[in-house]
DNA sequence: ACTATACAAAGTAGGCTCAATTTGTATAGT
DNA sequence: ACTATACAAATTGAGCCTACTTTGTATAGT
């Protein structure tokens, strides 16, 4: 719709990390005190622009929160796809990071309400809302099917997936977390 | 406190499965409503008796709810115990049964609501909402010992449950919950 | 070993109003 | 490419009152 293909590309690069700083305060600020008792005005505070200013970036709330909520996902399935890329590791090591990145590192108090809010609002997210964990689901299978051959790739990839979630319903910390995690990891590698 | 041996015992069956029959009645009216919004008149109405009658039963509306929800959780750990005894059985149809008797019999749209219940008032339990977990996991991990005699018999234990923690949120059908609780069971079990 | 009826004290729901907040837009300025 | 200010319309929250429900107990009856 509203294409920011109008002028020079001079500041292309501040534009996109302006919006982003903006999309990170405002999720930060989302997962704080939920979607419906977040104001424009709050976001607008968090990112220290002005809220007729956060008007112009994104043209409602929904709009806002929709594009935070995508950032955070597709963030975290670049990093996943870059930690899973790096053959050179040992398999078991960046099955790890890579649930780390994908769950692990929202374990704590805080961390905890950003994929509570995702989660909580799934009307708000369309596609999204799907999508993104099948391609989690297909990264995990496609490292396990290019390393051990495994026809049983996709059956080990989702048992992990479903430990994970357990894990994260489980886990009081982090580290809890990422200790269970391995455990499970080589349990499952083994034969 | 309440002692019921003031007669003779001879309608102590009786007693007894009218007890239960009541806490059944109980369970599924708490299910239904919440804690909070369930009356003692709607729980003496589906178990068929007057509100006094109720309270010659239970002393409290938070007794009774402890009462409901220790005898679901005694249960399905008797049966779970059960099941696992049984050794004539190979060990993977055993645990699979085990954890369909723990948690996804609680999978449907009306049975779900039995262990939401029960874990949104942790603070009405007392103890048992933290021993009967752990009776859980020692039964898997016995059971795991007892035949495939690993010292891992632990942390297979505790993977298998997280497995089956996150398969609960995910499943939305108990054959589902079963089905890919199979398949974890047997990618646990091959080393 | 209960039921039926009744009752006080406490809690909860519903409705109602008024004030405050919030959304989305506009306008002028830099 | 924004900020500051302002504004209408809609939503929300606070406070309050009243009516109803609920808890726990008592009492009489079978």
């Amino acid at each position: 719709m509203s294409s920011p293909d109008t002028g020079p590309p001079a500041s292309a690069v501040t534009d996109t990390s302006r919006r982003a700083a903006v999309l990170d305060a405002a999720m930060v600020t989302f997962a704080r005190f939920g979607y419906r008792k977040t104001s424009m005005e709050e976001v607008a505070r968090a990112a220290r622009i002005s809220r007729p200013g956060l008007y112009f970036l994104f043209a409602s709330k929904e709009a806002l929160f929709r594009a935070a909520a995508t950032q955070v996902l597709e963030r975290d399935l670049v990093a996943v796809e870059h930690v899973l890329a790096d053959t050179g590791r040992p398999l078991p090591d960046r099955l790890a990071e890579a649930f780390d990145q994908w769950a692990g590192r929202y374990i704590g108090p805080l961390a905890r309400d950003v994929p509570e809010v995702i989660g909580a609002n799934p009307g708000l997210l369309g596609e999204m809302a799907e999508t993104a964990p099948r391609r989690f689901e297909e990264l995990i299978t496609d490292a396990l099917a290019a390393e051990t051959g495994q026809e049983a790739a996709l059956a080990v990839a989702r048992t992990m997936i479903s430990t994970s979630i357990g894990l994260k319903h489980q886990a009081p910390t982090r580290e809890f977390f990422l200790a269970r995690l391995k455990t499970a990891i080589s349990l499952l590698l083994r034969p």
